[in-house]
DNA sequence: GTGAAAGTTGAACCGAGTTTCAACTTTATT
DNA sequence: AATAAAGTTGAAACTCGGTTCAACTTTCAC
């Protein structure tokens, strides 16, 4: 795994080299998130960066890999986004709460990230993969040390299983919905959700 | 809204036209969930359904259309799909289980669609989200008439809404964990994501 | 300051796939 | 049976964008 987000041995080796590489990347994730991986072209995205189409191909083996690249980097950055979130958590759905509350104002500032991750199914199947499992079990594990605490009811693997991915479910659809699409506030929305992934809806 | 999948003014109109219209729509089903939509060509579509490359354009204005019909036809099929299952359910959300368990046999049977679904977001945003709003209020009716008969507990409208997204973000990920990547068995999974939607995690 | 390495440029090459169309065949109508 | 309408065919026109490359410029190391 490259350390660069660049394709293998096409690192950056210069400090221009590496202003370069970031306008292209910025420029592509913008143009990936505006227009999506087909209508994006290298040279929109070259001449949105301003440099010469030429260029791109110093730091990048093809489009896919461009976008590959961005698939990664777009999924630290979500990481980032939420983890500072769990600080200051009361109890584990406190922090699943939180977690919420602050994906949803990342996407709706950060409509792109959310996008190019979703087209990464198509375009960077692995890459897609990956950032879901990766997640997931990030949530699992947090399910467990709530369980183990007797903050949360699990029962068995496969039910903390399930509530990890059904919890990844949640918000992203409530990401689609209220984050891209509306722009209703994110803390009542994580409230409502919270509330039903804390008590249920059943009487 | 054209009453049949082809484009504006080329339905067919005698049997054998009907019956390549299928053959087009079966091939392109088969090949769009395969390959997705940039790797499946007109010409692999039609090869596929063993007519002429020419004869696609009897039908369809455009790749792209073809696709929205697909869009289309495969959002009914779901329906249609998970629709009986909400026969014979004990309350509203034993309902949203059977639904659920529904719908994880038929991804698993059915990869395609779930795939052709999601690359709507890029191919045919106005399909993905047709597709999604009305599925979203077909499942927050569900929940208005389970609070009706007191089944369910939801407040206010906000909470409604945010109920029906995550019941359905919590489908769509369960499914691609485990109907279109693994084929663990369904109904437990099901079960197992009803008793969260019912009870909750909390202690 | 000098040579080597790194980076930049954009015209041209290239392959691929969508769409058109005029000749032809089959089906429906009277 | 004759005529019109519908449907089929596939070669070729057309478009488009990814990728290459040889000449050139800038930066780095000593």
């Amino acid at each position: 795994m490259a350390t660069s987000p660049a394709s293998e041995g096409k690192a950056p080796r210069t400090a221009r080299g590496e202003k370069t590489l970031r306008r292209i990347l910025d420029a592509a994730r913008l143009e990936f998130g505006e227009r999506g991986f087909a209508d994006s072209s290298v040279s929109s995205i070259t001449s949105r960066a301003e440099v010469a189409l030429g260029t791109f191909y110093t730091y990048f083996d093809s489009k896919e890999a461009l976008f590959a690249a961005l698939v990664s980097d777009m999924s630290e950055r979500v990481r980032i986004a939420v983890a500072p979130a769990l600080d200051g958590a009361t109890d584990a759905l406190d922090g699943e709460r939180r977690a919420l509350a602050a994906y949803l104002g990342f996407v709706a500032d950060h409509r792109e990230v959310y996008r190019i991750i979703d087209e990464a199914e198509f375009v960077d199947p692995a890459g897609f993969r990956a950032h879901y499992e990766t997640t997931a079990t990030r949530i699992a594990a947090r399910l467990a040390t709530g369980a183990a605490s007797g903050e949360v009811m699990i029962g068995d693997p496969l039910d903390r299983e399930v509530a990890a991915w059904a919890i990844m479910g949640i918000n992203v659809f409530l990401g689609l919905r209220f984050g891209v699409w509306g722009r209703e506030d994110g803390e009542a929305v994580a409230t409502a959700a919270s509330r039903l992934l804390r008590d249920g809806l059943g009487v």
